[in-house]
DNA sequence: ATGCATGAGGG
DNA sequence: CCTCATGCATA
């Protein structure tokens, strides 16, 4: 908390990689131009393409109650009331009932507040649904949604800085996305029924109803269905292509489409009185599967990968459409879902500044590092080797999110800096003596990897590059 | 808004 | 074990 106050953690957009190249880092720099963002030497990095469908559907269950439940969320049952940075950590589980993966239904325990409404949906197996999502790929719930007007340069509040990152979301870096609209598709299957009645209740997905379907999540559509907003994709088309890889157009979406939906979204749900989490819900409701209040924040908030912001435009836009052209949106939220998931949780680790900062440093050294070295950074900060291996697992990604997705084409090479402080840069608290003595993977105990490195991709605002690293860190580091 | 966690899928 | 999508819990 007290390192939050410091500097808050609000990135501006995430997206914005003007990331030339891996060397031009530095901090400061910045007003790279957007047209550099393209030129990948390598264009490859992994394809992301391949993640695409399967973790579509990876939570279709949970649902996040954070705020609808009328009971309690049962928590007693963690283990240890606090043993959380235990230093003897015990490679415990923390499922008290290894919930079986619900094979729909949660046993008896939410029995009691089960919304009828929403069984249904959630009544289908996973297996079902992911089936029903692969499928859907075709008939999607597109339908043919008339989409709305969306060029409307709303957002009164408009962001200030918007100018500044004219970066295009690199088509280079994600070879798949250039795919994202499958040749063939198109809407074919108007469930009007479901789509029409906005005011009608979430209707179950399933029963392998090919027809309504959660959505065909294929970016597709988004391109598709998104033709008022084409507008902007002329720009993307840019650089994109030259990847060869696609297999149609290059419908897909710019940064500038997604970048405006998304603070059009925010705009328009504000407008309406709608908070994050309603339209979590409203999804739910329109596609039977539901978004929590983190995933439309990071949504507008382009937090999310250029993938994920593809698969979910066309849910939203859908819901922007339907609400607003519903004389009682409110139906779309209305629903109460409260379904409880048996499974426990892990109580959240809290680690203390001096903790992360120590964490920090180390990634700086070594962003990946390997079993042992987990082990030790464990033992070091006495933490356990899960939550550090975690913690890195997150690290990892929240870089990307917010410096850029740089490790993917360098690969595990951050360019080496000069032999900057960082390197060396001792945790701020004596929390970390020794960053990794015996083997620590940035001095070359990296198997194949290179030389040490800085995780410090070459962010051009100098925000972001707080964000990346953590505030504390930052300013001990820089000053 | 974001930190830590879970789980699917891929290797 | 990792990445990615996502969400609970919390600051």
């Amino acid at each position: 908390m007290s390192e939050r106050s410091l500097s808050p953690e609000c990135q501006s957009r995430p997206y914005d990689f003007s990331r030339d190249n891996p060397l031009s880092q530095v901090l400061g720099q910045e007003g790279l131009g957007s047209a550099a963002s393209f030129h990948l030497p390598h264009g490859v990095l992994h394809d992301p393409s391949h993640v695409y469908n399967k973790s579509a559907y990876s939570g279709i269950t949970p649902t996040s109650a954070q705020t609808l439940f009328p009971f309690a969320p049962v928590t007693g049952d963690y283990r240890g009331p606090e043993s959380q940075v235990g230093e003897f950590m015990q490679p415990k589980h923390w499922y008290p009932f290894a919930a079986p993966e619900y094979t729909g239904q949660v046993p008896g325990v939410t029995a009691a507040t089960q919304p009828t409404n929403l069984s249904p949906p959630i009544a289908e197996t996973r297996e079902q649904i992911k089936l029903e999502l692969k499928k859907d790929v075709d008939d999607d719930y597109t339908t043919e949604i008339k989409i709305p007007p969306y060029q409307t340069p709303p957002v009164s509040a408009a962001m200030p800085h918007g100018a500044l990152y004219s970066a295009t979301w690199r088509p280079s870096f994600w070879p798949g996305i250039t795919h994202l609209t499958p040749p063939g598709s198109n809407n074919q299957n108007p469930s009007t029924s479901s789509a029409s009645s906005p005011s009608l209740s979430p209707s179950p997905p399933s029963n392998g109803l090919p027809g309504n379907a959660f959505f065909g999540v294929n970016t597709s559509q988004a391109a598709n269905e998104t033709p008022t907003q084409n507008q902007a994709s002329s720009t993307q088309s840019s650089g994109g292509s030259s990847c060869g890889c696609s297999d149609s157009e290059e419908e897909s979406l710019s940064t500038e489409e997604l970048e405006q939906f998304a603070k059009e979204l925010k705009h328009k749900r504000i407008t309406l009185g709608f908070t994050q989490a309603d339209v979590g819900l409203a999804l739910g409701n329109l596609y039977g599967k539901m978004f929590s209040q983190t995933t439309i924040c990071r949504f507008e908030a382009l937090q999310l990968s250029f993938k994920n912001m593809c698969k979910l435009k066309p849910l939203l836009q859908r819901w922007l459409y339907e609400t607003e052209n519903s004389e009682n949106p409110q139906d779309m939220y209305k629903i109460e879902r409260v379904f409880v998931d048996t499974r426990k949780r892990k109580r959240r680790t809290c680690l203390e500044g001096a903790v992360r900062s120590a964490l920090e440093t180390y990634f700086i050294k070594c962003p990946k590092p390997n079993t042992e070295e987990i082990t030790h950074i464990a033992n070091e900060l006495g933490l356990e080797r899960d939550v550090v291996r975690v913690w890195f697992c997150n690290r990892r990604q929240k870089g990307k999110r917010l410096a850029l997705p740089l490790d993917e084409d360098c690969d595990g090479q951050y360019y080496e800096p000069s032999p900057s402080p960082l390197n060396m840069a001792p945790s701020p608290l004596n929390m970390a003596p020794s960053p990794i003595p015996s083997q620590g993977c940035p001095t070359s105990s990296y198997p194949g990897a290179p030389p040490p490195t800085l995780y410090m991709p070459q962010l051009h605002r100098p925000i972001i590059l707080q964000q990346a690293l953590q505030p504390g860190l930052v300013s001990h580091l820089t000053g």
